[in-house]
DNA sequence: GTGAAAGCGCTAACAA
DNA sequence: TTGTTAGCGCTTTCAC
């Protein structure tokens, strides 16, 4: 260190200053932070970790980081993380398994106090055994596995979300959106049918719906002939907004010919011409909570295997009408 | 090393086979990666960068994460990163110059690669002096400094944004939003300043609306009278919204009574009623440059002090209305 | 083709 | 109060 030769002291005095000055007089330590502001010295983090301490780094992997849900939770997440004095190490998994597996490994190699993860439907239970830092799953579970995990509750939501519709009147349901083979689209449409076959009504279901295209010509089919639908159940953020546009270049009225609602809250969903219904997910409680989690293992050494499902809340607005009845 | 101890070989050739084994034999190769597999070992990244070998880090500081505009800069950076085997270490300034400080302190400490910035507007030039990794600025150049800074052309934007409502006839143009002390928003205002008193038309501008409540009192306050304006200039995403909002909830007609046009597109712009005419910066390609521009710093290990101004783009649609001359 | 040894920058333990 | 030493896990000579 020439910081200590500069000072003209031993590298351990060095060391004291920078971690509080604990047992050094007042003119070594003077001497001491004199150097380092000429050599304008910082401790280099990797050497301390090396010492077998935390790396005051958390992980966090998300299919996504333009999505405005997971860049909400990814704002939340480093915000806690700040507030440990810890930093985020960001990565992407495109929900690809061996995206995901490949971003694990890197993450492993930095030695990372903990994780936070939104796996990808199918990821590799294998890759996390010889992790050996908590890891807390948030948005989605992780399949076959029992970690810590925060998420929204989706079939309750989605629940609440038909029951509306069907307290209100409507009679033929079509719930749309999402990737069947995805966590949460699944107990979405779960929640649905089980409130539809209940009320007696038509379970009517399109769960691999993604762009603007294949929206349309669902929706096409599903609006002509007699079995015409009188509402729709969007299970996913991007779909409510082209049912939206689709509805609206077709001139069909909302809610008077088909009413609208969704799943996730959008920036303009009370803009839109009439303000869209939604259920509304807890994102930034969701993450923080994850967040949390880790630290918590951190701190108290522990980890829990608890899942802990926070509540949605139905937005209501003009997109559902009032009720028929 | 308990692999090299299994293996029943020395460190340096555990080390060789993890390097991609140069000069090892099939058998020991094999029976390395055998002890590796068995034991989960994954070679610790910081006592390789210790060695003084890259961090395979790259520091990014944005004000805001959960900020579309920074969110999908973010997500490509993250993937340039990615391909060229690095990670990303996100970190939020908040646009506060005291925590943009703190967060550049400790990316060097971690001995990132180099660092993609969005400097707020009172970033402490001095922080970067003993930084010793390359440094790119985004969206914003460095005050004061000649940093290599990728950018939108704001005052091009809105210079071109402000002549498209003068061609159609607009007489009075209110330009409002923003922080009056942010360099996007200053450059914006100067290109419309410039557009209208060329025109010899009246300079109505009030750079510091931000929240709903100020843009509705700046609005009620320009809507009125017999100077009433006949068009608005948003520099900034949410003052656009809100004033969309304003204006419809008031059955103001856009664009029959007041023309709108916004900078930066957004999710929605093209859904609302009527949609939204806006200046769109290309936000994937200057982040991905400011990146790139990074990597080539490391491989060339020379850095550039150019600054990149990429062009904006008018994206015509129904609140600007056609033309009234 | 392989191993021994040095050293990257730091801190904890022990001496002085 | 301060300095010396050892060692964290790895890579890189340099021998063999």
């Amino acid at each position: 260190m020439d910081v200590a030769r500069r000072a003209g002291v031993g590298a351990a005095t060095v060391s004291r200053v920078i971690n509080g000055g604990q047992n050094v007089s007042r003119r070594t330590m003077a001497a001491v932070q004199k150097a380092i502001e000429e050599l304008g010295y910082h401790p280099n983090q990797a050497a301390r970790s090396l010492k077998g301490a935390r790396t005051k780094t958390i992980g966090l992997i998300i299919p996504s980081v333009a999505d405005p849900f997971f860049s909400t939770a990814a704002a939340a997440i480093q915000e806690v993380a700040r507030a440990h004095g810890s930093l985020v190490l960001l990565a992407a998994s495109d929900n690809l398994p061996a995206r995901e597996q490949e971003q694990v490994l890197t993450l492993i190699q930095r030695r990372i106090d903990g994780l936070i993860l939104a796996p990808s439907d199918a990821a590799d239970s294998s890759m996390l055994r010889y992790a050996g830092f908590p890891v807390v799953c948030f948005d989605r579970p992780f399949p076959g596995q029992t970690l810590p995990t925060v998420l929204g509750d989706n079939y309750g939501g989605a629940r609440v979300a038909t029951e509306h519709l069907v307290l209100s009147g409507f009679k033929r349901i079509l719930c749309m959106g999402g990737d069947s083979k995805l966590f949460t689209s699944q107990k979405r449409v779960c929640g649905y049918r089980d409130v539809v076959e209940a009320a007696g009504l038509p379970y009517l279901a399109d769960p691999n719906v993604q762009d603007y295209s294949s929206a349309e010509a669902t929706l096409r089919s599903h609006l002509q002939g007699n079995k015409r639908i009188d509402a729709i159940f969007s299970i996913k953020n991007s779909v409510t907004v082209n049912a939206y546009k689709i509805l609206r270049l077709a001139n069909i009225d909302i809610p008077g010919s088909v009413a609208l609602i969704g799943y996730d809250d959008f920036e303009l969903a009370d803009a839109l011409e009439p303000p869209i219904c939604v259920v509304r997910q807890p994102v930034v409680d969701i993450a923080t909570r994850a967040a949390e989690m880790i630290f918590e293992a951190l701190e108290k050494g522990e980890e829990q295997r608890q899942t802990l499902t926070l509540k949605v809340e139905l937005v209501h607005r003009g997109s559902c009408g009032e009720s028929r009845i």
